[in-house]
DNA sequence: GTCTATATACGGATAGAC
DNA sequence: GTCTATCCGTATATAGAC
């Protein structure tokens, strides 16, 4: 699978994203057409995430917003009730859609090499289309109060977990020659972000998104394969 | 070389770094007395560094500062000119020693496999020894203005350089066996960076520095390696 | 060399008009 | 549903005492 079509496997529109913001968040937002909700909606986290992944969240004051949505103060507190809600919201919305997606992705694939590279594959392409979600959600999870910083790193801890289990799964079945599972897990979770992460060197490369995800697993290959099964070879993954 | 054996090779006490930064910045400092400016500039940066990595630098004010150090908010300006001049000092006392010692560590080692073992190893194990400058280069580079944000860009680069040109050297000789050595490159950036980074979580599982920075370069030694040489070796690298 | 006190601006948030 | 006007806390930075 290329990027391409994974893009058609997944809808992901924006239309579709909003919507899907609205219909998990409109008991606690004072608008009430849909329409409107999801148009202005849109305006606040695209300005939001420009904004704050430029100068970070802490520094985006509401008038920053205010200005780059078109709304007014006031107007935006229509949508949250304040500053930290909006934080939440934004790492809520990536947090469950990204689980969905994945989930989703892995659901019919069983064999383990074919998991694996799937497991990869997908979230560097989700990664991808998300792009402003991921590195927002990335950035700015370190600096949150206790609460929801332990959610943040149990949202990471999932995703290597989903990793780790199945490289155990592919050790189990003698597929692969890994020492250590969990670390395996982290290093390939560590080469997945820096897609998105270090974004602006890969464009300046002109690298691709299927250059990259491909790259992540030949270099998988290299060190998961089992060496005894010979020289050269393509691999089992 | 271990971690041990590394933090003996340099001389890096809290007492010589703060001695070089005195020596660095000493013209812009307004105190004169030199034990007492690396005194304060050591619990200037320490708090800095302790709050700016909890909560953001853009978030820690200058009552913070104030509060962490002992020093008064009018005492703080004697050593800088305003936040954004010591956000830049920090910035650049990171990059400046991080140079000075890798380029120390690499200068002796010529044989390619062996400068890139060392080329990692002493990079984890610096972040190590600097753990707090790391973590605050990585999270505030990106949210600089325009003129600093491209050193710091081509800070990153150039790391990624030092790694690119010692494969590109192996690669020469027929000791590696490279697709592409930049892309190499960037994905072993991104393994080392993961352990300064993700500090919390290596620390969570126990994984030792020495630990780390040998699954790095068995990884490496995994995808790097000519597989023809043969299966389940120890390898050149 | 360091402190206290203060100038001045900007932050988030809300009340009430339309 | 959205805007304008404004409250009030907190920010950075400095002036001048000690």
């Amino acid at each position: 699978m290329n990027y391409q079509e994974f893009q058609k496997t997944i809808d992901i529109s924006k239309d579709h994203l909003y919507r899907e913001i609205y219909l998990a968040n409109r008991d606690q937002i004072q608008v009430k057409k849909e329409k409107t909700v999801i148009r202005n909606l849109s305006r606040i986290f695209n300005a939001a995430l420009k904004i704050s992944n430029e100068k970070g969240f802490q520094a985006m004051s509401m008038r920053d917003l205010s200005r780059e949505t078109g709304l007014s103060m006031g107007g935006l507190y229509a949508y949250f009730s304040g500053k930290e809600d909006l934080l939440e919201m934004l790492l809520r919305t990536g947090r469950t859609t990204t689980q969905h997606i994945l989930g989703a992705q892995l659901k019919p694939v069983t064999d383990p090499a074919a998991r694996l590279r799937v497991a990869i594959r997908a979230h560097i392409f989700l990664s991808e289309v998300l792009q402003p979600w991921f590195y927002f959600s990335s950035m700015q999870a370190r600096h949150l109060a206790p609460g929801h910083r332990e959610e943040a790193k149990a949202s990471e801890l999932e995703t290597e977990r989903l990793f780790m289990d199945i490289i155990e799964q592919g050790r189990t079945r003698g597929l692969f020659a890994v020492e250590d599972s969990l670390l395996t897990a982290s290093v390939i979770k560590a080469m997945v972000q820096d897609w998105y992460v270090k974004r602006w060197k890969y464009a300046k490369r002109k690298v691709s998104v299927d250059q990259y995800a491909s790259f992540v697993v030949s270099c998988v290959e290299g060190f998961c394969l089992r060496r005894e099964r010979g020289a050269g070879s393509t691999g089992t993954l």
